[in-house]
DNA sequence: ATGAAAGCGCTAACAC
DNA sequence: GTGTTAGCGCTTTCAT
């Protein structure tokens, strides 16, 4: 079928041992032989087969990256960092994306394993108490490095980079008090999961060292979805002892109260104040100017695929975790200010 | 180092073919027996290796999918129809994203064929005159089926999806002109490329149905940014005879003119008519509620799979090209309308 | 500096 | 039904 080494060598008149050494720029070999199977490889078009080598060497120089959603530019992001480094490595990535359905993980998971990936890169999206123990030791009887991006699992002995969601939280709260706020709603996510009660803490925190008083009337629990967050924001617009900003836990969430605001004619700032967390460019791009936190989504891909390109280094024997803390920008637009009347 | 056949084997006290037969489900094995290698296989948690499995099937099992920017959701929700198909079929995607770069393209393209997948799905956005014969005989020297995606080629042998943007357009002004508007302003794309250049047929074939003339002072050249946009749109609003609709190539560029109404305390369709190509959910979200031309993208990425397993399943000797093309549906949700004052 | 040959883990004739 | 064996295309000792 294709053209094989054994075809190059009998092509250059050498052994296909020879032919190796000049494809993998390994051992001696006289430049004059060297230029003679060069030509031959030119000639036959000829590709060494992956494949064979990873056989022979077991070493496959690919690494599996599973999402939830590939869609959701949050998670497109991460890929892009990600790939940016393998392709600095010249590895390769197959990518599962899982829609966020358990039983696709698992046959993901089956899969890459049958084509002996070297690590993996996970960002897990299910609460934690969803995390269920079949697939976590699934993962681990892989045996081979595991990277988690923006998703914790305590108790399990994954590498992984994070983000500072408590810090994060905890800027926005402030920069509003900062601001002039005293009477700051925040809409949370899904309170299962870690993101979200993190920033709860950070919002709290923020409270809680300018004297301000937690009030629980402030609380509005959410889901990460618009609809939600549409329908907490009417509640708040009609609120009696109505706050004067919001702090907002997710980019689609923003949305859902842009269009309460939108419909109750609501502006930003001058009629209420607003934060909200991790990037959404359009809002800003159409010139609504919306104050946000960044979470640094290239920059999580990039380190997590940094982290495991390290941990494929350190060979089988070395296993120690590594762990980084990302931390989220806060990016000021002017939503956040206090407009007196 | 792992567990392979040959251990598999020697616990169920039988041969690897046997191993391989039950593995496979293929030749005669007596139940019996196949108990005793599926035990052996569970106990010993064994799976089998896919490249092994390759180098001796010359079957990989193993697409390629070529984006150039995976942080876009057009991208992202192409790949996530791609994925859907392929994991129906148990195939892998390597996945390379480009960032535009053709450099990042040509050694993708030589990882690829290392990695000896069996087939491609390509989503170019260059435009043509730049799709240099050096690419694209790398990708006909592959020898594999390749398939395009929104991205048309001439003079090459390429199955493809594609959407019949000409039609798309012609809707969207058609339903301008059915609102009642007379004076229609379109943005148009980079011209270099088709779709832009279909869509502004299609938007001209609609105004001459109509007997409406088209006029040169109406058409402005865009190049898909939205900072064009946005400039464009300013002068549009600034003219002597404005137009009372514009007809928008791209969800970039909306944003641009978005932005412009906004500053210009334009309301539409009070003020304005507009219609755009491509979905922008968050516009719909938020409550201003644009109509547009929507291009079916997660389709797309799963017809173009399904066009690719085709071409696998019929073999090297057939090499027939299949070209689908896809009706865009317009979307109405009011952003259309005239408003008589 | 180069070649011979074994082996990576699996499949597929072929033989029994 | 099951085992034997020869590859698949490459790397890697070990000789020379």
């Amino acid at each position: 079928m294709a053209v094989t080494i054994k075809d190059i060598a009998k092509a250059a008149g050498v052994s296909r041992a020879t032919v190796s050494r000049v494809l993998n720029d390994s051992g001696y070999v006289r430049e004059e032989t060297r230029q003679k199977v060069l030509k031959a490889i030119k000639e036959l078009n000829y590709t060494p087969s992956a494949i064979a080598r990873s056989l022979s060497t077991s070493r496959t120089n690919t690494i599996g990256v599973i999402v939830p959603e590939i869609n959701n530019p949050f998670f497109g992001e991460i890929i892009k960092g990600i790939s940016q480094v393998a392709d600095e490595h010249n590895l390769n990535i197959i990518l599962c994306n899982t829609d966020d359905n358990k039983e696709k993980e698992l046959k993901a998971l089956k899969l890459l394993k049958q084509q002996r990936i070297e690590g993996i890169i996970i960002t897990p999206t299910y609460p934690e108490d969803e995390f269920n123990r079949e697939y976590l030791s699934s993962l681990e009887n892989l045996g081979i490095p595991i990277v988690l991006l923006d998703g914790h699992v305590e108790y399990f002995n994954f590498s992984g980079v994070f983000i500072d969601h408590i810090k994060g939280a905890y800027d926005a709260a402030t920069a509003l008090i900062e601001a002039g706020h005293r009477k700051i709603a925040i809409i949370t996510g899904y309170m299962n999961s870690r993101p979200a009660r993190e920033r709860l803490i950070g919002y709290k925190k923020a409270l809680e060292i300018n004297n301000i008083p937690v009030e629980e009337k402030y609380i509005f629990y959410g889901d990460y979805t618009h609809e939600t967050a549409y329908n907490i924001t009417k509640e708040i617009l009609n609120m009696k002892d109505r706050p004067t900003a919001i702090f907002v836990m997710s980019n689609m969430m923003i949305l859902g109260c842009m269009k309460a605001f939108y419909e109750e004619n609501i502006r930003v700032p001058e009629d209420m104040a607003i934060i909200g967390f991790d990037k959404i460019d359009v809002l800003n791009i159409i010139g609504m100017n919306i104050s946000f936190v960044n979470g640094p989504t290239i920059e999580m891909g990039k380190m997590g695929m940094k982290i495991l390109i390290e941990s494929l280094n350190n060979g089988k024997d070395v296993k120690e975790l590594k762990r980084i803390i990302l931390m989220p920008k806060l990016v000021l637009k002017g939503s956040e200010k206090l407009v007196k009347k």
